[in-house]
Parts: structure tokens; sequence; C-alpha cells
DNA sequence: AGTTATCTAACGACCGGTCGTTAGTTGAAT
DNA sequence: ATTCAACTAACGACCGGTCGTTAGATAACT
């Protein structure tokens, strides 16, 4: 699996994601990993760095996924069907780390928690400018933006909930249904 | 305040909101009570009950509000309109216990956690039902009724994480948009 | 007298984290 | 080439503290 650091850090994930951060004991992390506890402080400095690490690391993801995605793609419409698309798919392939990063926040300590929420403002405001572009442009129905943008990431962050890998439905026919349904809701 | 064992119930609903389940200790509850830890098990017999004495309580709650809010609508629009604008205001007026329902879910033992699991399948149910009469009738698009419900429901639940009671908008407010995205959505 | 509600006191288990130590590796100085 | 100091990665024992829970005493009300 490569280096303890990272072994540590995949073991953790899936140790929070079942069970939650804080019924996870650095015991549960350690005996998985094969090694004593003692030793998952010489990787991380306490138990908040590794989820902190786990959170920041997810978010930065998702933002360059969203940027990378969007980048070049011409009009106010697509380029909502590129952002959609890009948040549905990240949260169907990376189920166990964004639900980590919705129900864990408690997790963190204040500055860490500060640290984290900048990056979903900032994500948040990027789905505002989309929709707000839109509205201007007329291709969108007049519309309370913020209020939108809540409706649009919420629903699409919770894909990460229902979501089987191995289900009837593949990460495409989802990302369509999704974007068709919300598309509609803004064109109004 | 009157009896003991509800204040323990709100004060739980306080806590378990403002810093999770596990992170909220029965001497946490005892003191801002303002009785020792050993006697709330007077009350309750362990603090999985108390758990599941709010979820249980609260999906109750959802329920009979949908019921009593769809009751009597005529039309398939209609009555999903009543539907969504029920789950909507319930979210927006008993939000830390839906947000309690939401992430402590963990908290419960194998028979707990079936129980409330059945009552979110009957309720889910409920939805998919109104979205199957109204394809039907041709009032909504052809679409995967199972994923239109998780639309619905999870964008709905999610007005309890947002909403800001002496915020900009109402709880009407609210209610109007979200049905009326929604609708638009369903329409196609 | 009996019941209800609360108290004090203690329990065993487990927690996150620290400590001193050790074995193996690396890299520069001699 | 050999020596030696620093670094890496891990060990196992232990700490103070908190947890949920239980037992038994006590006070207040009916």
């Amino acid at each position: 699996m490569g280096n303890m650091k990272n072994t540590i850090k995949t073991i953790s994930i899936n140790l929070f994601y079942k069970k939650g951060y804080f019924a996870t004991s650095i015991s549960d992390i350690a005996r998985e990993a094969g090694i004593q506890k003692s030793s998952i402080y010489y990787h991380y400095s306490n138990k908040e760095e590794l989820l902190f690490d786990i959170l920041k690391i997810t978010m930065v993801d998702l933002d360059e996924n969203l940027e990378s995605q969007i980048k070049g793609v011409q009009g106010a419409e697509e380029k909502m069907r590129a952002a959609i698309q890009s948040h549905v798919i990240f949260h169907m392939e990376r189920q166990k780390e964004v639900i980590i990063s919705d129900s864990e926040l408690r997790g963190l300590t204040v500055d860490n928690y500060k640290n984290i929420m900048k990056m979903r403002d900032d994500y948040e405001r990027k789905f505002q400018s989309l929709i707000k572009d839109g509205i201007e442009k007329g291709i969108f129905a007049d519309m309370d933006f913020k209020v939108a943008s809540y409706e649009i990431i919420t629903m699409c962050t919770a894909v990460s909930i229902w979501f089987n890998q191995s289900g009837r439905l593949s990460k495409e026919d989802v990302a369509k249904i999704y974007t068709d349904f919300l598309i509609h809701g803004l064109k109004g």
C-alpha cells in the first residue's frame, strides 16, 4: 500500500466512514494498520490532524475537479451542466470521504473548522456565480440565487448517501438524471 | 418546563444538536438539568434509549405531518406540492431534531436502527407513490421515480442545515421556492 | 408505609496522548 | 573504508481523565 502514513490515512477514511470519527479510536486504526497506537503519533501529531488532513484533501480535490471541468465550457447552461456533473460524479466516486466531510466537522477545533468552512464558502460562491450569470443572460428564470445554490449543492451532495457502485444505475446515468432535473428547475 | 423526563429530552436535543451524540456525555445532560448523572437512569434506562426516543418521535411527527397535509388534496401536482411544503416546513420548524435524525443513526443498536429505517422507507415510499401517480397521469415527465424521490427528499431535508429562523426569508418564502423549483424539475 | 425521584459513591473499561527506548538507515567527516 | 552522529520508524508501558452504568441510601410527597 506504499508508505505507512498513507496506509493510516486510508484505514482512517474507512473507519471514520463506517463507525464515525469519535467512535473510532487510535487503537482501532493502529490495529488495522498492524502497528502500535503510539506509532501513529510519529506520522500525525494528534487525532484531529488526521481528520483535518482527510477533509482538506477532499475539499481541494473537489474544487480542482470543478475548475477543470468548467474550464473552457461555453454558455451559462452548459457551464452549469458541467458543474453539476462534476459535483455529482465526485460525490459518487469519493463517497466515504465526502460523507466524512459532511458529518465530522464537529471533530475540528476552531481554526481548522474555519479553514474548511472558508473552502466550502468559496466553492459555494462559484455555483452562485454560475446561477447569477444564467439569470442575467435570461437562460435561467429569475430567482433567489443563494437559495438556488443551496438547493443544487445539497441535493447533489446527498447522492453520496444513497448511490450504490454496484447498483442498477451507472454514475453517468445518475449524473444525467440530476443534471436534467436541476436545469429544468433553474429554467423554471 | 414540566416534568424532569421532558426536561432531559429537551436538553438532550439541544446538546446532541450542538455537540453530537457521542460527544455529549450523560454528565453534560445532568449538569444542564441540575441533577446528578445517575438520576438520568431513573427516567431512561440507558443513553441510547434517550437518542431512540428523540428519533422515533421525530419520525412519527414527520409522517403524521405529511399525512395530514396531503389528506383531501386533489390532483397529482397539488398533492406533491402539499407533500413538499409539509416536508420543508417541518424541517425548518424542527431543525435540531431532524439534524440529529440525519447524523446520529450510528448511535443506535441494530434493532432500533432497523426500526427507524423501516419508518424512513415507508415515508419515502409515500413520495414515490405521488411521483408515480403524477407520471401515470402525464403531469410529470417520465423519469426514474426512485431517483426522483431521493432528489426531492434529500434536497428538502437539507433545508434544515442552512435555514435561519431570523434570516432574510420566512419559512413560507422558502417553501414556495423549493416547491416551485421541484415541480419544474418533475414536469421536465 | 409506600412510592417516586433524587442523591452519593464507586466500578471497570477505555480513551488520547506521552515517555523512554531501540533497531535500522543515511550521510558526512575522518 | 571506517566511524559516528543524526534521523526514521516503530515499540510497549503507562498516565490522568472520562465514560456509561450500577448499587444503595435518602429525602419528599401521597
